[in-house]
DNA sequence: ATGGTGGATGCTCCA
């Protein structure tokens, strides 16, 4: 079995401790970590070390961030989207074993019709074609992180009053839409959920509290590793701590071939 | 239309 896990953790500096209890409880393969808001010089490999993670990163300094913690080594890492001049880091693919795992902090885009929005668009257009590359170029394709998108009213807590919104319009479902056609799925709909999980919730208003989030984290499959998807959830839980991210980890097993379990799994 | 909160930075931006 292999597990991955996604976690956007605004702020490595402020979150190490929980990421590390949390992996600890949780015991993922392969956890992907976004907004780190770390240049790589500060991260902090010594005490991931120490917990036995190996780690890459694409670092920036107090903006996104996106960083991969492995048990074995990283290859083909790639942080850029093929053909999007963007000094932002926020993408890291890199392959553990005959798994390619890429991990995204895609922009939220601030507000329907402003000059982010756009960026917004641009950026999941160029992921696109990433991706399709990707697929024709691994079978085994697991794309994680923050999308910022909500993919379905399911999605959200109350859909009649996000519609049309950012993280919630037509135009960013579409596009979300469109990662899917590639034939990758959404491992989280693979399978009968409760109603009203979520993965993000505002820290103002008591929101976490009151139940009203979004799912805007998924974690993607291409068709070889769906088939082999035997769970797929996101815990809560670290929402509850004390100071914590206003994201939850996204968690998904698969029941892969020991050539894979090889380069770290478990 | 604004505010509510949190993080990093430094008299503000981003989410």
């Amino acid at each position: 079995m292999l597990r991955v896990a996604s976690w956007n953790v605004n702020s490595l500096n402020v979150r190490l401790p929980q990421v590390l209890e949390w992996a600890e409880q949780q015991c993922p393969d392969l956890l992907a970590l976004q907004e780190t808001k770390l240049a790589d010089e500060r991260f902090p490999s010594q005490r991931l070390a120490e917990a036995g993670w190996q780690e890459v990163h694409a670092g920036q300094k107090t903006y996104n961030g996106v960083a991969i913690l492995a048990r074995g080594e990283a290859h083909d890492i790639v942080t850029d989207l093929p053909g999007l001049e963007d000094p932002q880091r926020r993408v890291l693919a890199a392959t553990y074993g005959d798994l390619r795992l890429v991990n995204l902090y895609v922009p939220n885009g601030s507000e329907v019709g402003s000059e982010k929005f756009d960026y917004k668009l641009r950026w999941l257009e160029a992921l696109n074609d990433f991706l399709g590359e990707e697929l024709a170029r691994h079978e085994q394709v697991v794309v994680v992180g923050d999308f910022n998108i909500a993919p379905a009213a399911a999605d959200v807590h109350d859909p009649e009053a996000w519609e049309g919104r950012v993280l919630f319009s037509e135009t960013e479902r579409a596009a979300f839409q469109r990662l899917l056609d590639l034939g990758l799925a959404d491992t989280f709909r693979l399978f009968d959920q409760p109603e009203g999980v979520y993965s993000w919730w505002d820290y103002r208003m008591n929101l976490f509290r009151r139940g009203m989030g979004l799912r805007i984290d998924h974690i993607l499959a291409s068709p070889a590793l769906a088939k082999v998807c035997t769970r797929s959830t996101v815990d809560p839980e670290p929402r509850g701590w004390e100071r914590p991210s206003d994201h939850a980890p996204a968690v998904a097993d698969f029941d892969l071939p020991a050539s894979t379990e090889a380069a770290g799994g478990t």
